[in-house]
RNA sequence: GCCUCGGUAGCUCAGUUGGUAGAGCAAGGGACUGAAAAUCCCUGUGUCGGUGGUUCGACUCCACUCUGAGGCA
């Protein structure tokens, strides 16, 4: 059986994939499957530069708003499942999906065939050790190379997160994280569940930056405060995974009173800018991506053609 | 016009009896397998305002000069 081509739009924060998907997905006759770890929180719109009603111009979009910011919860694992669900929801309406979005673990959940373990997170586990890498500094990752050697050479001992999932995956499995039998560095495409063909977008450092300031201003403008204040009214604990997203997690600090609001304004700015950094490091490495510099083009429509003929040549 | 204090990394500044420089912040690079807008690792990027001079050797001392702030006229 023929696999299925599986569209990217990918890039940094503010580079402008939402206006370009919109466009893309008219010409293509698309549906859009977001990969935005922030947008799928309901109620968590304007700080995630989510497509409102009006933006979407009728075009489908999937995995926006799927999750209530109290849960703790979703993962990866679970993007990818219900991701998954959509294209082939997509494509079962006879339109061509594209995935849309800025976060690199979800687009690679979704372009390689990543088989999660079988190790749920647990909680208990991850308090327990945190805790104990709190009291003494490295006891996790000590613990970690009596039970996995290669993936505790693999891991820096204070990237405690990342070491402390690798107990909880061979405490749960008994087995070690390279006996799991996925991998992402693979560069075939027979593995692939559909045919990746991913177009990024890019703009030059500076104007990068000038746009993400100009951005966040925008947010703050169209009521960024008093989403991060309703959220908080909600009950939603500033401590959890949704509220540590940009702009939420150092306005709700402001509210707090722990900064005036120009610094935190400031902290949102320069977190953003370190984001699209590290989203462009990501990126980077994906080798099928083809890039696009936004400042070539006259404006999304003129993109959207660009990054369609590559597309639909791919 | 005179006096004083400054001019060193993108910014704020250190620099010890003269041995071509270093902190914080900003920034750059990298990693990433059920928290990922999270988390973690690495890196100093410099005509030391300019030109001459003294010296084996000048960011450091001297002269002149440009420039900023303040003071006295």
């Amino acid at each position: 059986m023929e696999k299925e081509k599986l569209y990217f739009l990918v890039g940094p924060t503010a580079s402008g994939k939402t206006a370009v998907s919109i466009e893309l997905a008219l010409r293509l006759n698309a549906g859009i499957v977001s990969a935005d770890s922030i947008q799928v929180y309901r109620g968590m719109d304007v700080g995630s530069a989510k497509p409102t009603r009006a933006e979407q111009r009728g075009i489908l979009h999937h995995m926006l708003d799927v999750v209530d910011p109290k849960e703790r919860d979703f993962s990866v694992a679970r993007y990818r499942e219900e991701a998954l669900i959509c294209v082939s929801d997509i494509l079962s309406r006879g339109k061509k999906p594209l995935v849309v979005g800025g976060t690199g673990l979800y687009v690679n959940a979704l372009v390689y065939p990543l088989d999660f373990p079988l190790a749920p997170p647990n909680e208990e586990l991850r308090a327990c050790w945190n805790k104990r890498e709190a009291e003494q500094k490295g006891s996790a990752h000590t613990k970690l190379r009596a039970l996995d050697p290669e993936t505790a050479a693999r891991l820096h001992p204070n990237d405690v997160k990342r070491v402390i999932r690798a107990i909880e995956i061979c405490e749960a499995t008994g087995k070690m994280l390279a006996e799991q039998g996925c991998d992402f560095t693979r560069r075939d495409d027979e593995s692939l569940p559909y045919i990746p063909v991913m177009a990024g977008l890019n703009l030059p450092r500076e104007a990068l930056y000038a746009r993400i300031e100009a951005r966040v201003d925008e947010m703050l403008r169209a009521g960024l405060l008093d989403e991060v204040r309703g959220l908080l009214g909600r009950g939603i604990d500033p401590a959890c995974p949704a509220m540590q997203g940009l702009g939420y997690k150092q306005l709700a600090a402001y509210l707090r009173g722990e900064c005036a609001l120009s610094e935190a304004i400031e902290a949102v700015k320069r977190e953003t800018r370190r984001f699209a950094k590290r989203q462009l490091t990501w990126f980077r490495r994906e080798t099928r991506i083809r890039w696009f510099d936004a400042t070539e083009y006259n404006g999304p429509a003129a993109l959207s053609d660009a990054v369609c003929g590559y597309f639909t040549e791919a």
